[in-house]
DNA sequence: CACTATTCCTAGTGGGTAAGTAGAGAATAG
DNA sequence: CTATTCTCTACTTACCCACTAGGAATAGTG
């Protein structure tokens, strides 16, 4: 799971614009002001930003009081759908879904596995919205996964040599 | 996720040799046996098999009785080995691994999202063996992930526009 | 030894895509 | 009508995935 640039800024732009919006809902901030705050390029935060117009998840605005703002309250956004919007599905093998894989022989049940990381990504994912990254209070779920012991820490074993 | 060719072939290859590990752990397998027996381009899977025995996976062997087997029982082999030989880190922010990314502001807990992500992803993928996949017979973790009434469903809500 | 079959190594290619840039055009308020 | 800001199209640059080619090394066979 490689998490692209592309979701890393769309995700730091929306929480941005996630707590203005919870100061006022109404409110207009410019993509300069994102870009600064979050340190990403500017022409290509536009770009992502017109994305998730697009897709219904802000609203934008042009004019010297123009701007952009969340189209829906915080809570009402997935870490899923953002993903879905700008990488495409959560996991996919060869560019194919998980469901539209099959195989021969012993590779028969591999399927499962790809279909199983989906589902552990589902649960992850669609549980987490922007209110819940912004105040830290994360979901059952996920606060059990960052208990493990070495939940911040790297396995090591492929460094190729 | 997207998961590589050169994971999926690397999967199917080592699903094949730990079949026939289970049948004669000594037996020297062919890459041309391999790559027709699962479809896979042979110089490309001939470099795939390189590199697991560069990691140790397997044993090779040159000359005209030669091939390749399994370097220890499918029981003792996870997928999550093998994607990390193959293709890095289970998970990644931006090239960069989980723990070093940091944030400001609003985003400063996004790094726990990713954290999170990469231990779900490590609950599923280590207790997984070669073994498992050929015999259908996954962990309680896994199988109760695929009960999940829509795992082999995709999400809509992507297709842009 | 010659011969054959196989893996190993180096190198390279074509296409696609991620990441970012440039600049003109269109909307909006004052 | 002017300043500001988003919008759109096009472009670039670099990298990497997927795959290929060809020969060198190795091991058994007669």
């Amino acid at each position: 799971m490689q998490v692209s640039a592309k979701v890393d800024y769309g995700m730091r732009a929306m929480l941005f614009l996630a707590e203005r919006y919870l100061a006022d809902s109404a409110q207009l901030i410019k993509g300069d002001a994102i870009s600064k705050a979050q340190s990403i390029p500017v022409k290509f935060l536009e770009a992502i930003l017109t994305e998730l117009r697009n897709a219904g998840f802000v609203i934008s605005q042009r004019g010297a009081v123009g701007g952009y703002r969340l189209s829906r309250s915080p809570e009402k956004i997935s870490v899923a759908e953002l993903i879905r919007v700008l990488d495409g599905p959560l996991a996919a093998v060869r560019g194919q879904r998980p469901e539209n894989v099959h195989y021969e022989g012993p590779a028969e049940k591999l399927q499962d596995v790809w279909v199983a990381i989906r589902v552990a990504l589902r649960d992850v994912l669609e549980g987490v919205s922007l209110a819940d990254i912004i105040s830290g209070n994360f979901g059952p779920h996920l606060s059990q996964l960052l208990k493990s012991p070495d939940a911040y820490i790297s396995r090591p074993g492929y460094e190729s040599n």
